[in-house]
DNA sequence: CGTTTGAATCTGGTATACCAAAAAATTCTT
DNA sequence: AAGAATTTTTTGGTATACCAGATTCAAACG
């Protein structure tokens, strides 16, 4: 028995190709094209569609194919305050529950990406982005409480994208490193109330950069939408 | 089209056999025994039970029957912890978001509360809790932020039974009466500040509350466990 | 030429049939 | 009689076939 990897495994690309913007924001994903195209049944497709229906990232129509999810300025800024609330409940148990090596790991990420961070462009930003996200992750695992690691990292998948186009700014990025570091020390010393206000800082200013992104994106072309629906 | 309420409506009906103790923590819950109990066929079913995997409610294990979530000590607490995140967010966001015809309702399922907890017994305990559960969501929904409203929704529905438990005990519903109130109170002075703290008391007293029903279960023979096992 | 209505088609929802893996039971061996 | 190996059964995973509602496009009517 294969244990379902494959509805997960599916799940896994529609993500990837939604976070990379190779389906676009109102794209309609279609049960039966998309299984045909992926080579499997229409079950375990659907079932991957529904993965990604609570993750947020599609949105499901009452008899109406499920599309690629928009969401509003609004829908993102509250997003990121949930996810606020979470990182910060993360980042203060950890300071008590951590391990050093937990911490030392965390540290580790931080210096990657910092690495990174000056030189990287083009398919390099992912990788960059990627450890970003790994950080995240790593201080929600450090809390040792798995229901709050697992909801934060399901807000972070949800916003994949807008947090994507938000750090690979160059001015985002030199922020990013500071704040980062920020946090690292916090953890360090063990001082939740320092953790707390720096990831409060850091996300704070996420909202803030992505308030000024959805503005850019309303006036001037569009750098989210795709153009293909212009065909 | 039926808009796929089949599921939902599975969902449903297996949930409230969930927390109404009906389907007991540990029980399996087999695709193709259910599905011919219920007259439906094991696709819809198959995916209720994805959906309340997704809730925590019941836990799927690889090659093996789902069974219904028998959440430690730990666990509970852990989800508790969030669960007090998200609302004492929930809490500060409504003080500056929710209209006062909200907070008015929220006072009124306050005081219908109040008015049922010194007097319920038996089955009226279910409506008494159920209130106590629209009185929380409806903080919840007043934050005004669809997203956390949706999380704390399910972060409630995961600890239904565990709190069901917690708030039927005739000391609890002294204390949860006054705090509730308190809280009310806060909202309708809008004072942020003060809705978080009494929110933060409030659940904190869950938690220690939680905490003695487990030592007590520990001991002595079980109150949650059904005793169809021992057969 | 515009509007309306109906049929063809496309969509997702549901049922069922089939497969492979894991548990359980039985039997064979020692 | 005890243990191990094999067979049987049970379970979930996957594919496919069928159904009903919704959309859309076209033709006919005003």
């Amino acid at each position: 028995m294969t244990a379902s990897p494959l509805a997960e495994q599916i799940a896994q690309k529609l993500r990837r190709d939604i976070l990379r913007g190779k389906l676009a924001p109102g794209d309609p994903i279609k049960e039966r094209d998309n299984a045909v195209d992926l080579g499997v049944s229409r079950t375990p497709l659907r079932e991957a569609v529904r993965i990604l229906a609570k993750e947020g990232l599609v949105q499901l129509r009452p008899a109406r194919s499920p599309i690629v999810a928009d969401p509003s300025l609004k829908e993102v800024r509250d997003a990121v305050m949930v996810l606020k609330a979470l990182e910060i409940l993360s980042g203060e148990l950890a300071c008590r529950e951590a391990s050093d090596a937990e911490i030392a790991e965390i540290r580790d990420l931080s210096e990657r990406h910092l690495a990174l961070s000056e030189t990287a462009e083009g398919d390099a930003l992912i990788e960059l982005f990627e450890i970003d996200m790994a950080f995240h992750t790593a201080i929600a695992r450090a809390s040792h409480n798995p229901a709050l690691a697992e909801t934060h990292a399901a807000y972070l998948a949800r916003m994949w994208r807008q947090r994507y186009l938000s750090a690979v700014q160059r001015r985002a990025r030199e922020r990013v490193r500071t704040q980062h570091e920020n946090i690292v020390r916090g953890l360090e010393t063990r001082d939740p109330a320092r953790v707390g206000t720096e990831i409060d800082a850091h996300l704070s200013a996420l909202i803030v950069n992505l308030t000024r992104l959805f503005e850019l994106r309303e006036s001037g072309r569009d750098l989210t939408t795709n153009e293909k629906d212009i065909e």
